[in-house]
DNA sequence: TCTGGGGTCCTAGGACCC
DNA sequence: TCTGGGGTCCTAGGACCC
């Protein structure tokens, strides 16, 4: 295992348009076209192809205020279907990996790069370096990516995007090593799109006068600090060509775990929330022992449709302490129905309800309960672990939820609509792609 | 009719302790 | 008039990311 390290050079290769290629890959007749891709419940916006993007199909907006545009212009829709992507995904970074000491994998379509070892080759062999990479990734797995080269993470992510922007660039952006050269690409960077320089902070920094990358890179440190709190300065810094931010290869353990859901249609009593607060139970609990940990703090929450505003409201969480740290399911699901009981209120339509699991340790050595009133005896706690692993095993093999508790209903009537979800073309024999 | 899901980090403030 | 000082831990909420 590597410790995290300041990178001397990194690049970030950036996947494009992600779930719009990935939806490509494999219906070659699709190639060049307006394709969006809806979230779950087939309800926003969260992908689009180049062409509908360039058709002004903005992103994140709800489906039915592009019906029009989708209708005249023959618009592609696809429902998401994040289990084809996920592979997909491992696919790219596996290519990635072969390129670099290190890969910090930063989202399903993003990774850092570790580029110290051609960091001394003149810019020109980085540049085919990071060509032949992206190269690599576009014949093995169909899917274009855009490359930032870079001293830090924030300015591989400044010319990553300076590539989108300028497709005479061919998907690299070498960042060079003149000062003149960064001054000029941060300069054209509204600050707006400084990677964690969001809504809230670019307003207050437009309102002082710092408007684009540049002016925050040159701006009074101390000032920075104050109002951004450390976060920004570190962005500062990174502007500066100080890394701040290190480059952390080590697979991640998620320090919390979250599974949430909209309903397919609105959701009023007891009892259906309870079928959806297990159905999400079982699968966060089986995501926190895939990562071999335990939960000592179960979350659930629970709201109403905040754009219903005629409607009355009610959001409400409910966080119960564990008397053990666990990832048993039968267990999970008894603290997520005392929460439940807990903030349910009547008379009103829900619309969403989550479960988090967090606060996890390492699933061994197991502590040791100190008051054992009704705890498992160890015996007992090793056949609930045996049943769990058969569990896992069986879902794995046979597909999600072939084993769910039965307290998540049958029917199901309160599920998320998924209209036009594409073959899962990678992960199910039953639907690989053919040729004829 | 119809508005996603899953994360991270930081800070402020309260509870509690000596 | 005057109302310790300093520390830890936990949680909720904000801001940001893809």
């Amino acid at each position: 295992m590597n410790a995290p390290t300041a990178p001397g050079l990194v690049a970030l290769a950036d996947c494009d348009n992600f779930y719009a290629s990935c939806e490509t890959v494999f219906r070659p007749d699709w190639r060049g076209k307006p394709l969006i891709v809806l979230g779950n419940n087939d309800g926003n916006i969260i992908a689009r192809s180049a062409a509908a993007k360039s058709l002004g199909i903005p992103m994140g907006a709800p489906l039915h205020q592009v019906r029009a545009i989708i209708r005249e212009r023959g618009v592609i829709v696809c429902s998401a279907n994040f289990a084809f992507y996920g592979d997909m995904s491992r696919r790219v970074m596996e290519v990635l990996e072969r390129y670099t000491p290190q890969l910090d994998i930063y989202s399903i379509d993003e990774a850092f790069l570790d580029l110290s070892p051609v960091a001394t080759l003149p810019p020109i062999q980085r540049r085919a370096f990071a060509v032949e990479a992206r190269a690599t990734v576009a014949r093995w797995t169909g899917i274009p990516l855009t490359m930032g080269v870079a001293p830090t993470k924030t300015l591989a992510k400044a010319a990553a995007e300076r590539s989108k922007r300028d497709p005479a660039l061919g998907g690299v952006c070498v960042l060079g090593e003149t000062a003149s050269a960064r001054d000029d690409l941060l300069r054209a960077l509204p600050v707006g799109e400084v990677w964690g320089i969001g809504p809230r902070r670019a307003a207050l920094l437009t309102r002082h006068g710092i408007t684009t990358a540049y002016d925050l890179a040159q701006a009074d440190t101390r000032w920075v600090r104050r109002h951004l709190s450390v976060t920004g300065a570190r962005v500062q810094l990174e502007l500066r060509g100080i890394a701040c931010l290190p480059l952390d290869a080590t697979p991640e353990r998620r320090k919390q775990l979250c599974v949430s859901r909209s309903f397919g249609r609105p959701v009023t009593t007891l009892d259906e929330l309870s079928e959806a607060a297990a159905l999400f139970t079982a699968h966060v609990a089986e995501r926190c022992r895939a990562q071999r940990t335990i939960a000592t703090r179960l979350t659930l929450f629970l709201t109403t449709n905040p754009f219903r505003e005629w409607e009355p409201q009610h959001s409400a969480s409910a966080t119960i302490p564990l008397p053990s740290a666990t990832a048993d399911t039968l267990a999970l699901l008894r603290a997520a129905a005392s929460a439940l009981r807990r903030i349910y209120r009547p008379g009103y339509s829900y619309h969403k309800l989550g479960v988090i699991l967090g606060s996890f340790t390492p699933d061994t050595p197991r502590q040791g309960e100190l008051f054992g009133d009704g705890a498992l005896t160890p015996a007992a706690e090793e056949q609930r672990e045996a049943l769990m692993r058969t569990l896992d095993a069986i879902n794995a093999r046979f597909g999600r939820d072939m084993i769910r508790p039965l307290s998540a209903g049958v029917a199901q009537p309160w599920r998320m609509r998924q209209a036009r979800r594409s073959p899962h073309y990678t992960t199910r024999w039953d639907e690989l792609p053919e040729t004829r």
